[in-house]
DNA sequence: TCGTAATCGAGACGGTACGTCCCGTCTTTTC
DNA sequence: GAAAAGACGGGACGTACCGTCTCGATTACGA
């Protein structure tokens, strides 16, 4: 998951890698991804700032380790009997580490960083959990796709948008009932064919 | 948006403000608005830095004027007999404006000030033009709600989230064909019931 | 004393200069010369910026005024029998004045723009009183010149020198211990011949 | 002046600290001191501003550098048979650096800012060559002083602010006879006991 | 076992932008 | 028609980070 460019397994990156993603993770908790310097990062680490731009070319770089590391490490399932079910059960867990991690904060602020510069915007486009499409769509469609099925396309596409909408307008809010909403409407607007016109 | 109703109004010159806003305007298109800075806003517009400081308070407050003062002149009217057909005109419309102004990555940026700064939040919150639901409003439901309608905030709300992750993620996917496909996705989802259970 | 450089005398003037002066005298004395700003004068005056400017070109011009306006209307006449108690006498007087009035701190101020400003520099040059010889010189030498009278001029100078050093490095070290100690050394300098070589 | 016994002595570039202390010294040269920005010195130094607010907190802390560079390479001997000719020759010598570097000029300037902001003031005090005593006492009373010889306090004062206040009123006055008009009044004043009453 | 080369801490550095302050002039409005 | 109110151009300030860079000191590996 992290990018570390180095052909060779570096020689000392044991604890010092983890204590980075560590302490960048506090640090955005704390005080919000655009406050984090860099340099704090590697004084709260305990590690040159060098040490770090050895490893992560920029900043969001970096935070996009943070986030998925946040996120990764919980095993997000949704499961469940339909589609409603298993999506709304994998927004509520994603939710919940939203509430109990930075990650809403890391993410809220990648994506600040990613409207702002194209290399932050790649970085964002295939590093977030939310912004791979699998996992949602695993939980929408995991049984084969049915005449009435929603689209998995649609359904992570409009899920994704309104996360993060949620995000960076009101990153505390992300609640059980916010999650069932946004499935909720996710799966609506996937179950309607793309051309307007049909029931 | 900047006219403080003073019992004497401010002086400010007409002229002055015009063109602070007419450079910010050229210089967030032409380098996209991280790349703008005040002191080059105030160097095109042949105005001192503190006289942008004087009326705006932030760079955001700056933009949020902008992006206003680009959209707000285009009448979105979004006339149709039905709908769908009004919202899709009306995103069509708001889209031409993203492919002919600066507009779209004036508002990406606002939204990834938004994501980094709380008064920039604020100021995006009350001053985008889809972040006032009115205007959808008016094309989903001119003509009352019946029973299937759908549901005015959430199409809103929709429509707006799929339009603002369009544009960070893609500020130049303004198309005629998006428009269509984001206002169908977005009455889909509005006229679902938000609790889930019903076909 | 003012300089109002209106040859007409002003329409309206009456007492707009007193509370000019009068407010840039007590702001000197609270903040010291550097920290008054003009704007600062002119609210406490309750009076417009343009109007300081209509009547002084600068900032160490009012101030030289103010200065003027603390020491003039004090009678310096340094009674005594002798050059050196009268000249003693006279910068007790003084020393007072400084230590009752802004004027010591103004005084620093004007010297400070003086060394910055040839503009300041020629209005302090004139409009200081101990820049003016003639209240020292007739301390030193009314009753005309004997043969081992001290030179008015060496005497006005030393003086002049050793007060404005110690405005500079001790605005509120302007004790009558201190008045007794210039006049001596400024006397001593004055009796003795300017070609050295003489008892 | 700006090397703290660290352990580990800073790392500060020789080079740059040069070239920053030649570049303040040839602006203040030909514009004055009031008239450098540090901006500008950094500028003509191919320094970043931050590296030399890095290492002198203020611009009066830099000139006082800039200002011991220029004096200190100079060995201001003052040699000579008797008090008043090495005084006269310390003096001779310094106003020959003065005619032919921006000492002068900078002298001024300092004090100007002296005048204004204590912190400067702290600085000129401590830092200028005639601030400390110690060369022109060992000018005026090496020798151990009997009787008759000049008070070096008294004298060192008295040269002090006669070159002070040169320096403010007519920096380019620096000549050898003002050189030898200075020592003879300071002379003269250190010769006399402070306690008035003696010849 | 010992060189050798990488890794790392420390932090200086060029650069860019920030937002503030005040000067002295100009413009508008009020009395 | 003078004064208040205050906008304005201009310019410097001192701060904050960015990402790059140069140092030695460590330290693990390969000879």
């Amino acid at each position: 998951m992290q990018s570390p460019a180095c052909a060779r397994p570096p020689r000392r990156s044991a604890g010092k890698q983890a204590a980075i993603l560590a302490a960048a993770a506090e640090l955005a908790g704390r005080h919000g991804y655009a406050a984090v310097s860099i340099e704090a990062v590697a004084a709260k680490a305990g590690v040159a700032k060098q040490t770090i731009y050895r490893w992560w070319p920029t900043k969001p770089a970096l935070f996009v380790d943070v986030y998925t590391g946040l996120i990764d490490r919980a095993a997000l399932t949704g499961a469940g009997p339909d589609a409603g079910t298993r999506l709304t059960g994998l927004l509520r867990e994603l939710f919940r580490l939203y509430r109990t991690t930075p990650a809403a904060r890391v993410l809220a602020g990648l994506i600040g960083a990613a409207a702002a510069d194209p290399a932050a915007r790649a970085a964002v486009r295939s590093g977030l959990v939310l912004g791979r499409a699998d996992i949602v769509a695993v939980a929408v469609a995991p049984a084969g796709r049915g005449l009435g099925d929603p689209d998995p396309d649609t359904v992570t596409g409009v899920a994704v948008a309104l996360v993060w909408q949620q995000a960076i307008l009101d990153p505390d809010g992300f609640t059980d009932a916010r999650a069932g909403t946004i499935a909720a409407q996710a799966l609506a607007a996937g179950a309607c064919p793309t051309d307007p016109g049909s029931p």
